[in-house]
DNA sequence: TGAACGTTGGGGGC
DNA sequence: GCCCCCAACGTTCA
């Protein structure tokens, strides 16, 4: 097989793998004459959006697998990491290596349509063929989409129906034995050895201009990075240079290191070496060890799944963050666990709960986003998603672009969202949950659902957009499509609709572990509390929490609010939210005027709004107040009850009808008493 | 138009 | 572990 003339520059992006790749092997069908394996390390993407440390540190060690696996089809060739935003690059790549085709895998959703559709002009005016390929989802987004009558599949039985004629998803496809050279322009042949290749490779890269050396970026690297990852005000060197450091030349187009970037795991709350380690390698061995039990598979049942295991212990197969990367094949997976459960003959679990099912809501959540596009992120302009007078939603400006950062919101509302974020609301199902999270980019599925119910529809009543952000940042196996689709599920904005069900802060957990081993672990405050209070510490005898070595609203914190009192407020909003049926779509919430009148016609106070300035009020968060009231002469629960009521009574003359916002001091002791009085009084 | 259903609630009874 | 009920949503289907 005579190799063609085809110089082809292949792009890695959500495709870290070298098995099951379609677009990859579409590429190789070219008969490449060269082949650049190339990867954009884009600062936008790493400074402009919310991404922390463990995601980064999982791609930075995909994409040296993936570097590796490259290596070793052909010791001549790599992953070519240049640094710098790919629509700048590209058009200069394209030139300078003389590239015929440009391949890559398609991406639908979230920022990547945008980009791609960018990529597309470039390859367009450099006069370069543009070959992209499904492969990310089980089915092409696009032909699912179409199947469904071009309307988004809001259930799982409406995606099932469209899925219908397409049979089952394709069989995985192996891996290329072999990948050819990358030629240099002007070159007779193949380089004598990788070394060679780098430098000559670099050399042609001459004079072009690189990110930091060109004034002015659109985003600064060595500010303060967008959810606090920043750490030391360390600088940047990742973008020193176009093709990374090259004092070595072994790292000439290398993967760049988290120190490269200022990144220190630790001091951002992560785990000093990740949990989830990153690559190709580490995901088919992971999937692998679940095929081993014919039984995990066939009887498979998220709801029976437990969410209160650590990370390194999860009941699900964790495999969330390679689908992501696709540094694991949807195909592969779907194809080997069906293999593996066939061996089991005992009942299996049918979709959706079993594993099959999993995978399907991520297509279905795929699709929806593609046919919502980038309203799909927020609650404005987003046609599915219902209209709910939440805390901190979205701000925009005259011109309805979003405001960055966001305004302060009402300081109750702010307060509940930094404990939520710190893991410091004192219900410890929450805080374990949340510093679970941040320590290693991963809850279980259950667990997201426990702490996206508490903030949005469940209790606090904050915008599912916050939530959302939250876990933009975190986690490691984050989707544009999949995440936000979430949020909405459990808000009640979309897809599910049923809010009378709340989870329980400590009831839910409890279902799954009595001991409370993950509060145990991430709250190692309350660890030797006994079983009894684990999940409910502020409930503990002052005798118990000082033998547990921990006072409450000293140690660890009070609770924030009133579980019970809040999901009824929630409830009763939730109902005046759905009776006034509005979407994010609609004219009154585009004009900005559907709060204030759902508020108004439901007689809800508007917030105060937080007088306190963003700075300060940072400092000093809800758990250091609780601690300095504490402190305080403590008020008698009767006093607080009667606090309460007044406040109700006082805000607003149909308070007795519908909730108001609640004063600040949540009853830190009182919930086992007022439980039975205010269990009566609504009846 | 009414019944059945919807991946994953809580609480109580058996 | 299974059932029902709580009170109640939107969608689908007969």
């Amino acid at each position: 097989m005579a190799p063609s003339s085809a110089r082809v520059l292949y792009w890695f992006r959500t495709d870290l793998r070298l098995h099951d790749s379609p677009a990859l092997l579409k590429a190789l069908e070219l008969k490449p004459a060269a082949f650049f394996p190339l990867w954009c390390w884009d600062p936008s993407y790493i400074y402009g959006h919310r991404v922390g440390v463990n995601r980064l540190r999982f791609l930075l060690e995909s994409l040296a697998c993936v570097s590796a696996s490259i290596t070793a089809l052909n010791a001549r060739s790599q992953l070519l990491v240049v640094r710098g935003n790919p629509a700048e690059l590209l058009p200069e790549l394209l030139r300078r290596w003389q590239i015929t085709h440009l391949v890559f895998e398609k991406d639908d959703n979230g920022y990547a349509r945008t980009r791609d559709a960018a990529v597309r002009e470039i390859a367009k005016d450099a006069g370069v063929e543009l070959v992209d390929v499904d492969g990310h989802q089980l089915y092409p987004v696009s032909e699912v989409l179409k199947r469904a009558g071009g309307k988004a599949p809001m259930t799982m039985q409406s995606l099932q129906k469209a899925i219908a004629p397409l049979g089952e998803p394709a069989r995985p496809l192996d891996a290329p034995g072999a990948l050819p050279d990358a030629i240099v322009p002007g070159a007779k042949g193949a380089a004598k050895d990788r070394k060679a290749l780098l430098t000559a490779l670099r050399d042609t890269l001459d004079g072009m201009p690189h990110y930091s050396a060109k004034g002015p970026p659109d985003v600064d690297l060595n500010g303060p990075k967008q959810g606090g990852q920043r750490v030391k005000g360390e600088k940047v060197t990742v973008y020193d240079s176009l093709v990374g450091p090259d004092e070595d030349v072994e790292n000439l187009f290398g993967v760049p290191t988290l120190e490269s970037m200022g990144m220190d795991p630790e001091a951002s709350g992560a785990t000093k070496t990740a949990v989830v380690p990153g690559g190709e390698k580490a995901a088919l061995k992971r999937l692998a060890f679940r095929c081993k039990d014919p039984a995990y598979f066939a009887t498979f049942s998220k709801p029976k799944s437990s969410p209160a295991l650590d990370t390194s212990e999860a009941s699900t197969a964790l495999l969330s963050p390679y689908l992501k990367f696709g540094a694991i094949s949807c195909r592969r997976v779907w194809w080997d666990a069906h293999d593996a459960a066939r061996k089991y003959k005992g009942k299996h679990t049918p979709i959706p709960e079993n594993f099959k099912g999993q995978q399907l809501f991520n297509l279905m959540y795929s699709v929806v986003e593609s046919a919502t596009g980038d309203a799909y992120q927020h609650v404005r302009g987003n046609e599915i998603s219902r209209y709910m007078d939440w805390y901190l939603p979205t701000a925009y400006d005259k011109d309805g672009q979003v405001i960055l950062p966001r305004p302060r919101g009402d300081e109750v509302s702010e307060e509940r969202y930094e404990a939520f974020v710190q893991g410091r609301t004192g219900f410890p199902w929450i805080d374990a949950l949340s510093r679970q999270l941040r320590s290693t980019g991963w809850i279980h599925h259950l667990g997201r659902h426990s702490l996206a119910c508490f903030l949005t529809r469940g209790q606090c009543w904050i915008s599912w957009e916050r939530g959302a952000e939250f876990f933009e940042e975190l986690l490691l196996d984050w989707d544009p499509s999949a995440n936000a689709g979430n949020w909405m599920w459990l808000s009640c904005s979309a897809f599910f609709h049923q809010y009378m069900r709340v989870y329980g802060l400590a009831t839910f957990g409890q279902k799954y572990d009595k001991t409370g081993a993950l509060i145990r672990q991430y709250c190692p405050e309350l660890a030797k509390f006994d079983d009894k209070y684990i999940y409910s510490p502020h409930l503990a005898p002052m005798e118990a929490q000082k033998k547990a070595g921990c006072i409450i609203g000293q140690d660890y914190p009070a609770p924030i609010l009133d579980e019970k009192e809040e999901k009824s407020n929630c409830i009763a909003r939730c109902k005046a939210a759905f009776t006034a049926k509005l979407h994010g779509a609609d004219k009154e919430v585009l004009a900005g005027k559907a709060e204030a009148r759902l508020r108004k016609a439901h007689g809800i106070p508007d917030p105060k709004p937080s007088t306190a300035p963003k700075s300060a009020a940072s400092k000093v968060p809800a758990w250091a107040k609780a601690k300095a009231e504490k402190e305080e002469p403590a008020s008698t629960k009767k006093e607080e009850e009667e606090h309460l009521h007044e406040a109700a009574g006082g805000e607003s003359a149909t308070a007795d009808k519908q909730p108001a916002r609640p004063k600040r001091k949540a009853p830190a002791a009182s919930a086992s008493g007022s439980k039975g009085k205010r269990a009566k009084s609504e009846k």
